[in-house]
DNA sequence: ATATTTTTTTTGACTTGTCTAAAAATAATA
DNA sequence: TATTATTTTTAGACAAGTCAAAAAAAATAT
């Protein structure tokens, strides 16, 4: 009824590659985002089936059961409540709460989730601008687009990161972009796929294709 | 310089033990609180030893040496902040909690224990009465008694318990004896040790010998 | 001082989770 | 289709943590 924590770190590993590709997680693909060897994960595919936490076949890839699902989203749940919990309550930056939500969401109970969630006042979407599943798993889905799918004219209001490391978050803040800040095309550059943006106060920036293709946007019907 | 939570709930039980009897906690003592047995006790006594946490020499019992003293009072510290949070911040109720903070006990990071700290406002007391150590280990003291030490006719405030079970905890609650709660012993029974006293409200209870050495407060000079 | 009881340690085994190196299966290429 | 490259699994080993049973040490009783 209870899993390991590493039990319980494999199984959001599945969930985020095969939600990510929309198939079956490969070994290699675990490993690597698990940090860690394929002979490794081979051994806890084997342990996780035989809990029906997940559909193996040797060779043939993974995929989350309806069990496993479960756990994986409930876990996601946990570590996006804490996140909210770690920005909004104890007043840390979106780059420096995802170790401790990694640490905070293996905590058991489901009372104490729930608790936290309407402490928080039943969060949608974590401080990077990713969806919060409730108490059921049903998540919220918004329609946002990447930065560089834009067309010049086009404006926005920033939603979110594909890209989570420090580095970008910390860039962002330089910047000046967090969440809810609105965007305005001014200029694509086709050489590099770059673009040029206006935001708040009427200043512009540069944004690298790599940027562009890491942060998420509503687009604004004008 | 990171210690597994086996060996963190190990030195806990040590400081816990040697504090209380003021003396080296033996192999059967540990065991008996960790609920383990005593083979796992010597062998983990091996390994903390050979980390420098305790000072172990066999059949002679254990003290927590400097370090091993640190983790204690630090581990404890974070146990007591997550039951504050958990009582003040989520609702729950004080004999919901301990599990709860049982896990939240191992979360590293002293960045989170101080920014939970300081969002608290640097409680000095947990939910139970504890004491809960600064983040240099410092700990606050104050007077109190067992109930069961008073005499007729003495006044005195419910500071704390002695025993932390569920069952004691509930029946306190029944009683309308929660921390804070102001008492008078009306009379004293010498038969079975048992006292009558008033409360707030003038209301009266008689209370088991058991629930008086269980119960501290802080007396009033009348 | 000797015998008995209690406490503690040792021994050997088991589970979980990990790794390296080697073997096997699959996929890609010629 | 045969060869090569890549991916995956197997085999064997190890560390942490646990337990039951046996041996050893210490404490207690006679
Ligand atoms: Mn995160
Ligand atoms: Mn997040
Ligand atoms: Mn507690
Ligand atoms: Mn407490």
């Amino acid at each position: 009824m209870t899993h390991s924590q590493a039990e319980e770190n494999y199984l959001k590993a599945i969930f985020s590659i095969s939600e990510k590709e929309g198939k079956a997680a490969s070994t290699n693909a675990i490993a690597a985002m698990m940090q860690t060897t394929a002979a490794s994960v081979t051994d806890m595919l084997r342990r996780l089936s035989e809990k029906n936490l997940i559909a193996y076949e040797k060779y043939r890839g993974v995929t989350l059961s309806e069990s496993g699902h479960k756990v994986a989203t409930a876990l996601i749940r946990k570590h996006r409540l804490w996140e909210v919990f770690l920005v909004d309550k104890l007043g840390f930056t979106w780059d420096e709460v995802h170790e401790f939500a990694e640490q905070l969401e293996h905590v058991q109970g489901d009372a104490l989730v729930n608790r936290l969630d309407q402490f928080l006042g039943n969060p949608k979407f974590d401080p990077h601008g990713d969806p919060i599943p409730d108490a059921q798993g049903r998540w919220t889905h918004r329609p946002q687009a990447l930065l560089s799918t834009l067309q010049t004219g086009d404006r926005g209001v920033v939603t979110g990161v594909e890209d989570h490391t420090t580095a970008f978050l910390q860039y962002l803040d330089q910047q000046g972009l967090a969440l809810g800040a609105s965007l305005e095309v001014i200029e694509r550059f086709p050489y590099d796929h770059s673009l040029r943006v206006r935001t708040h106060g009427d200043r512009e920036l540069v944004l690298s294709e790599k940027v562009c293709q890491n942060l998420y946007v509503r687009t604004l019907n004008t």
